[in-house]
DNA sequence: GTGTTCCTTACGTCATTTGTAAGTATTTTT
DNA sequence: AAAAATACTTACAAATGACGTAAGGAACAC
């Protein structure tokens, strides 16, 4: 079963939280002493951290964007201020949702699921017809040649290849991107779009990517 | 056979490569266009790029950044300058290998399959015992955890892997890492190793980079 | 042709990579 | 034990890449 990892300073809340994972069947290991955290969480190789943002030494934000550029897993910001600021900051630093708390056993429990099915390690390469991709790395192979993407790049590209032929909604796509359908940028993702077609384009992939105004993007084949 | 691309604008020069490369049986390619050079030579997916430096629109110090950039395969400048200052710049932007003009026959071909070896695409993951290391995107791989080194961290492990157990001396390291074992800086390949050293213990791979008393380092295992 | 939707480019900010430099630690030699 | 050689670490700065924002242009719909 997957191992989650509790970073939470309140010790009730902390116990509160292990109890409700570890009844779901969850193996759920919590962070106590709140000092090189995110060289804590490393060692235990978590499929998914659920982040205090209000911890006694360092910030969440810190340890947030810590885990990220090692590569580990989903992360759910749990936060108590309520102030939408700080979970967006939280989202731009690489978390991957957020819950303000207090918030409802189920809902934590959806969200997390949520999560853990959209990291599940994807075994092996995607094809993509003229070329490949590595869902976990992001790289992108064609013939003798590797690239690798940038996050968002491989992001959108996974989201296409998952449902070649059909088209991804702009608002799928904010999702895989930012966590969040809500407080959207459309430009952003555009922006987005625009970078990874130039991308693939330097890779002799032109038009791969096919716009159906309105409603999204499709990639071809 | 490896398909080689020649970019150099006096034409008798030119001509004169593609000659040499084509009677040793490489598919060599030209560049006659001088701008966008850097998209052409992708496009060619090259195995090898010999690169002048003095070109009339682009400098060829960006095109050999904007080729790595890219993810494109190893680089040999051809230089008229015989200035020292001139190649270590073209060595630190990520070129490979570097000959000053006029250079014989010999000494360029032998110099080319020195790169191309040293370049081969190696098939599937290299086994480092508790870990595995994609050799080719230098993606390293510990149970369900995966992490992109960097360039010269990934250069360093490759080399140690390689050679595993024995001792890789510091020339060698430093010819993988800067494509010559002369005018190398040692501490730079100290810090580098510190920096590896520092990555691998993230990923709770402690002590396994030996350091052998003035000769140099070795995996264990 | 007017408005909506989509695309592109430029810009600023932040994080990462990397060599350099300077100092510390460790081992070997004398 | 002191000195010398070798190895290690940390801090700094420059260069690069990633990415959201903003502003304006292009394509499409009606």
């Amino acid at each position: 079963m997957a191992r989650i990892v509790v970073v939470e300073d309140d010790p009730w809340m902390r116990e509160e939280l292990t109890d409700i994972l570890q009844k779901e069947g969850f193996e759920a290991a919590a962070i106590t002493q709140f000092h090189d955290i995110a060289q804590q969480i490393a060692a235990l190789a978590p499929d998914l951290v659920l982040l205090d943002i209000n911890l006694p030494e360092q910030s969440g934000f810190d340890i947030c964007r810590s885990l990220k550029s090692k590569g580990i897993g989903p992360i759910l910001i749990l936060t108590s201020r309520d102030k939408l600021q700080d979970e967006l900051h939280g989202l731009h630093l690489g978390a991957d949702d957020y819950l303000t708390k207090p918030c409802h056993r189920d809902r934590l429990l959806a969200r997390m699921r949520n999560l853990l099915r959209r990291f599940e390690a994807q075994p092996g390469l995607i094809d993509g017809g003229s070329f490949s991709l590595d869902p976990n790395t992001f790289t992108l192979y064609k013939g003798s040649q590797s690239l690798l993407l940038s996050a968002n790049e491989g992001k959108i590209l996974l989201a296409l290849l998952q449902n070649r032929p059909d088209v991804v909604s702009k608002k799928t796509l904010s999702e895989q991107l930012w966590g969040t359908d809500q407080f959207i940028d459309e430009n952003a993702l555009q922006v987005n779009l625009t970078r990874l077609r130039k991308t693939l384009r330097q890779f002799q992939l032109d038009n791969q990517i096919e716009t159906v105004r309105g409603l999204g993007y499709r990639l071809k084949g």
